[in-house]
DNA sequence: GTCCATGATTACCA
DNA sequence: TGGTAATCATGGAC
C-alpha cells in the first residue's frame, strides 16, 4: 500500500467539519456541486495529498519558489488533510516519546550539583565556601590559624562562582534564544507541513538535553577547579607552616629540661600546646594543636639522637635559659621565706631506649655542670616533669 | 635554583 | 596505642 492510499485509509471515520460521511471517509461536497462525483473527488484528495508529500519531502524556500506553498495553502481541503496529517504525525510521535522521555535523573549531575551546592559554588552564597573552608581545614587539624588562607581561599572561590554563574547565565540565554528560535520556525512550518504542539514541544525537549550536557560539562569543570583549589589552600601538607619562634622556644625548653625523659605526658602536651598557642592572641604566631606537639617531639627526639653534636650548642642555650628562668623562681620563694629545696631535675623518669639514655645522660651532666658553673640552682619540677 | 631546616605522614614495632 | 624511623613536601635563607 502506498502512502496516499495509506492516509486515504486513514481519513476513513474521521468527520471533516461537519460534512458528510460516505462509505467510510467524510469528504466535503464540492462548491456548487451536490457531491455525487466520488470520482473526481477522490481525484482531487490525490492532488492535494500529492502535493502535500511532495512538498515535505523539499525544502520551504524550494517550495515557496514554486508558489506551492500558497496554492496549498488556499486549497479548499488543506484544513481536513492538514488536520489528519497532524493526527497521523502524532501517533508516530507519541511511539517515538515513549522510548525517550522521563529519563532518570543522571547519578554523575546529581554528583556535581550537590557537591557544587556543598562547596557553596551554586545556591544561595553563604560566605563563599567558608564552611567548607573551615571543615577542611579543621581535619587538617589547625582550627584557627588559618584566617589568612580563608580569606583567600573565600576570594578565589568567589571568583569561581562568579565564573559559574556568568557561563550559566550564557548558557540559559543561549539555550533560550535558541529555543525561541527552533519554536517559531517551527510554527512558521507548521502552516506548511503538519507540526503538531507536541512534536513542537518534544523538540524544545531535546534541546534542552542538549543544553543539559553543556551544562554538565560546566558543572564538571567548575567542580574540578573548587577541588584544586582546596588542595591548594586546605590540603594539611601543602599549608606546613614552621612554628613561632616563641612557639619553638616552649617547645625547646620542655625538650631539653626533660632531656632524660623527653616524653610529654598528654596533660603536659596540652599545656605545651595551649602556651604555644598563647603568641596567637599577641598575634605573633601559629596556633598548635596536641597532634602537632607529638609531631614537634618526635621529630625533635629523633632528629636530637641522630645528631646530638649539632644540638650541644642549643642544648646548653636552654639549659642556661631554664636555669635563669628557676633562679626567678627561687629568688621569689626565697623572699617569701618559704624555703622549697629543689628537687633534681628529670629525676624518676625510665627511658625507652637504653641507647638513648645513655647520650641523654651525658647531657644531662652538661646541663647540670652548665647550670651550676652559671651559679644558678637548678629549676623546681613538679612530679610530671613540668616546671612549677 | 639549591640546600638545609622542619612539620607532617606513613609503615612498622613492642 | 604511642613511639621510631624513613620519607615527603614545603618554607626560607643564600
Amino acid at each position: 500500500m502506498d502512502e496516499q492510499a495509506r492516509i486515504l485509509q486513514a481519513l476513513g471515520g474521521v468527520n471533516l467539519a461537519g460534512h458528510s460521511v460516505q462509505g467510510g471517509m467524510a469528504l466535503p461536497p464540492p462548491h456548487g456541486h451536490d457531491g455525487s462525483d466520488v470520482d473526481g473527488r477522490k481525484q482531487d484528495i490525490g492532488d492535494i495529498l500529492h502535493q502535500i508529500m511532495t512538498i515535505t519531502d523539499q525544502s520551504l524556500d524550494e517550495a515557496q519558489a514554486k508558489h506551492r506553498k500558497h496554492g496549498l495553502n488556499c486549497h479548499r481541503m488543506k484544513p481536513a488533510l492538514f488536520s489528519v496529517l497532524c493526527e497521523i504525525k502524532e501517533k508516530t510521535g507519541l511511539s517515538i516519546r515513549g522510548a525517550q522521555e522521563e529519563d532518570p535523573p543522571d547519578p554523575q549531575l546529581m554528583r556535581l550539583d550537590n557537591m557544587l551546592l556543598a562547596e557553596g559554588v551554586s545556591g544561595p552564597e553563604k560566605g563563599g565556601g567558608s564552611a567548607a573552608a573551615a571543615a577542611a581545614a579543621a581535619a587538617a587539624g589547625s582550627p584557627t590559624d588559618n584566617s589568612i588562607e580563608h580569606s583567600d581561599y573565600r576570594a578565589k572561590l568567589s571568583q569561581i562562582r562568579q565564573i559559574y554563574h556568568t557561563e550559566l547565565e550564557k548558557y540559559e540565554q543561549a539555550c533560550n534564544e535558541f529555543t525561541t528560535h527552533v519554536m517559531n520556525l517551527l510554527r512558521e512550518q507548521s502552516r506548511t507541513r503538519p507540526i503538531s504542539p507536541k512534536e513542537i514541544e518534544r523538540m524544545v525537549n531535546i534541546i534542552h538535553r542538549k543544553f543539559s550536557s553543556i551544562q554538565m560539562q560546566l558543572k564538571q569543570s567548575t567542580c574540578e577547579a573548587v577541588m584544586i583549589l582546596r588542595s591548594r589552600f586546605l590540603d594539611a601538607r601543602r599549608k606546613r607552616r614552621n612554628f613561632s619562634k616563641q612557639a619553638t622556644e616552649i617547645l625547646n625548653e620542655y625538650f631539653y629540661s626533660h632531656l632524660s625523659n623527653p616524653y610529654p605526658s598528654e596533660e603536659a602536651k596540652e599545656e605545651l600546646a595551649k602556651k604555644c598557642s598563647i603568641t596567637v592572641s599577641q598575634g605573633v604566631g601559629t596556633t598548635i594543636t596536641v597532634a602537632q606537639v607529638s609531631n614537634w617531639f618526635g621529630n625533635k627526639r629523633i632528629r636530637y639522637k641522630k645528631n646530638i653534636g649539632k644540638f650541644q650548642e642549643e642544648a646548653n642555650l636552654y639549659a642556661a635559659k631554664t636555669a635563669v628562668t628557676a633562679a626567678h623562681a627561687v629568688a621569689a620563694a626565697v623572699q617569701n621565706s618559704q624555703t622549697n629545696s629543689p628537687t633534681t631535675p628529670n629525676s624518676g623518669f625510665q627511658m625507652k631506649d637504653e641507647e638513648f639514655q645513655l647520650d641523654s645522660a651525658e647531657n644531662k651532666n652538661t646541663l647540670l655542670t652548665n647550670m651550676f658553673t652559671g651559679g644558678y640552682p637548678a629549676p623546681c619540677y613538679q612530679s610530671d616533669g613540668r616546671i612549677q
